[in-house]
DNA sequence: TCGAAAGTTTGCGCTAGGACAATGTGACGG
DNA sequence: CCGTCACATTGTCCTAGCGCAAACTTTCGA
């Protein structure tokens, strides 16, 4: 297997204040791994052996009800660390990580995770602040979940999806990776029959534009309006 | 002012590895502080000045909507850290955090939360462990609700009042702290009315028992039993 | 090339639970 | 002791959105 390149973490933010050769070491003992779309990286419950780097394509974190019924709770995109169980004192994974798109990972032994935050500057603030956003995130789902109707919500998710990984296209921003509407449905609480209903409302609106596995949206602004509570004066 | 006595901390987690002298130190670099039922501790989005150690009471976790609907996040009893702004990278409190009861917390300015994690062992630890924990019960937070009815998320977030925060009594487990249907509404995202007719169901069938901002209960197998979604078959 | 599987759309009926409204009741300050 | 306020209960109505069901379409493997 031929090195990988340091440039990969040059300037990512767990890195970016270090060196070199620095850089060099933390590569050296990474396990670069290819996930195909669907493949789950790790699951629920399961000990915490690794934590990984996101170097390319999504992740999704679910977690499954004791009924079987699957709840996302966020997506992950390149250049974020997952599966960091190791940083909020967890000896299992809270949640399953499954590839939304055909993705590329870097793993490191979990009991790194200690050496890597005493050694590397930067390194443990980093994975502090992705883990404050990954809690502002939830909260703010708990909050949406909690006071808004469904459309609301679904147009909430999809924004969410498209600023944080939306593709820019001459016709609008498109989700980056196949997404399906019982995925929606399963980031929102809700049933894919009523997500398929929004969506071609949406589409007869021109606001989105849909073909199987993909969504892209035209105006923006108009789903922003969607995902407002209602004005009622 | 009197001296505060070590014996608080020392058998709290985030202190329970240090010595007598060390105790000291970060007892006499603390601020006590008095907050009585409905007192904002500090609220959400204000600069994260200081982070706090729940001494007695009840402290609720609370985010706003831009309606002005209160959305209840966590409980936190006491012994617990909280206000941890810091350890998350985050220079803002993410939310209100408001009296439940009338409570006690030591005060702390924020920048002693980096020498705090870096001079005391198990601090850091224990402090991460915390978000840990909070971060599990926010995910299953988010699953209940896109999950379950009412009528399981109302009977949940009862059973989590009992158990975590609750007084056992002769005639069953007490929340112990005054806790109004409102206030039970906000923590489900359901209405005080519905909250009401369950409670007032439940009461008919001997499960609960409650009177004005008091509810016990005096069947906590019966509540399991509602909390577990419907069983079709 | 064809069939099956996966994803999507749409119709219809029903109900959980929200909105609105009115009344009841315990607690507390003057 | 009384008035007021905060909290609680309960009834009635109504609709968002789920469950169920059927049909359609795209993709992909044999």
């Amino acid at each position: 297997m031929r090195k990988l390149d340091e440039s990969l973490l040059t300037h990512l933010p767990p890195f970016s204040e270090l060196g070199r050769e620095q850089i060099r070491e933390i590569l050296d003992r990474a396990t670069p791994q290819r996930y195909d779309t669907g493949d789950t990286v790790f699951h629920e419950g399961e000990e915490a052996g690794r934590f990984f780097l996101l170097l390319d394509g999504y992740v999704r974190v679910v977690r499954m009800t004791a009924e079987g019924e699957h709840v996302t709770v966020l997506h992950i995109a390149a250049g974020q660390l997952f599966g960091i169980a190791a940083a909020l004192g967890n000896e299992r994974y809270p949640a399953s990580a499954v590839a939304a798109s055909d993705t590329i990972a870097l793993g490191w032994p979990m009991r790194l995770w200690h050496d890597f935050t005493a050694t590397y500057p930067g390194f443990a603030a980093s994975g502090y602040k992705t883990v404050g956003n990954r809690m502002e995130e939830i909260h703010k789902r708990v909050v949406e979940m909690a006071t808004q109707q469904v459309e609301q919500r679904v147009a909430n998710a999809l924004l969410r999806l498209i600023t944080q990984m939306g593709r820019r296209t001459d016709a609008g921003i498109e989700v980056d990776f196949p997404i399906t509407r019982q995925d929606l449905s399963e980031m929102t609480g809700t049933t894919l029959h009523t997500v398929s209903r929004l969506l071609s409302a949406w589409e007869k609106r021109g606001i989105v534009e849909s073909k199987r596995k993909h969504i892209m949206v035209r105006e923006p602004h108009q789903l922003v309006m969607l995902a407002e509570p209602a004005v009622s004066s």
